[in-house]
DNA sequence: TTCTATGCAAACCATTTGCATCCAT
DNA sequence: ATGGATGCAAATGGTTTGCATAGAA
């Protein structure tokens, strides 16, 4: 799984902050404690995941936390949810500039992003053929991984 | 929402039977009333909307009938699971010749298919690009439809 | 008759919520 | 001190399952 560097991550939690501050909600060791393993990670996780990462640092947070955390991210843009093939809510961290893809690797579930604008073209294309204004799109492959395929 | 002609849901009618032959399953009236409903909507009903559909020829159908009916639609490949942007599950008719995508109204909710080859060859480059063999994939696109948009 | 399918209610599982308490401000 | 945040447990909502009974074969 990838990780985020350092600074990038504190920029987050900056812009976490900025946010909390406007809205006037407090800065709870809690908060910061969730959103730093979410923001460290930058991969897929689920509520599960990260809980049992938040709980290394503090046994004592409870599951309604975390999905209360996750919840204010994504008001504040921050956060993405997203419903793979199985049945947990993953989150992802919403990088402002860009949209991006999915590939999901059936086997070792690994999930990879990638961005391809001639296919973002198209579906442009695609909807207004149907008179429909595109808002957002769900794109995700699934498949066998280099990995994976290698291993047989 | 869209009907499928009578002659297509005798044909699928007559692939489920054969099916549940060649299975030793049982042939009832509530597996008569449940497929029957679902061919001829065509759409993507969830199984709220089928059990009330059901209940119509009826009333004392129950739910799990219904989730079990579905499950072996699936099963024997004449329906499809699929998970838009809402709670609930929703179940289309596997139609067996071609993949498509959805376009899907924000507004009015409507799902309407289409396909669009090029785009799947591209998807299929992608997925090479990363070293994934592709095995499926899904495509949803969110938006205003032309109704909708006309009504502001 | 035999054994699968049904209907009901209970069980499940992820997520949300009510409430007393805690703690950032 | 005040009111938002937390932790716990209970509630919720979609889906599944156990079990006694109904009904295809």
């Amino acid at each position: 799984m990838s990780a985020l560097p350092a600074q990038d991550v504190e920029a987050l939690q900056g812009q976490l902050n900025a946010y909390m501050e406007r809205k006037g909600l407090r800065s709870t060791n809690q908060r910061r404690l969730v959103s730093e393993v979410f923001f460290r990670a930058d991969g897929h996780l689920s509520i599960d995941e990260m809980l049992a990462l938040v709980r290394e640092q503090d046994a004592k947070v409870g599951y309604a936390t975390v999905y209360r955390t996750m919840k204010l991210l994504v008001e504040c843009g921050l956060a993405n949810e997203r419903q793979f093939d199985d049945t947990v809510t993953r989150f992802e961290v919403a990088h402002a500039d860009s949209h991006h893809d999915h590939l999901i690797c059936l086997e070792c579930k690994r999930i990879i992003e990638f961005e391809d604008e001639e296919i973002e073209r198209l579906q442009a294309r695609a909807a207004e053929r149907h008179g429909f204004k595109l808002v957002s799109h769900k794109l995700e492959l699934y498949g066998q991984c280099a990995e994976c395929r290698g291993q047989k």
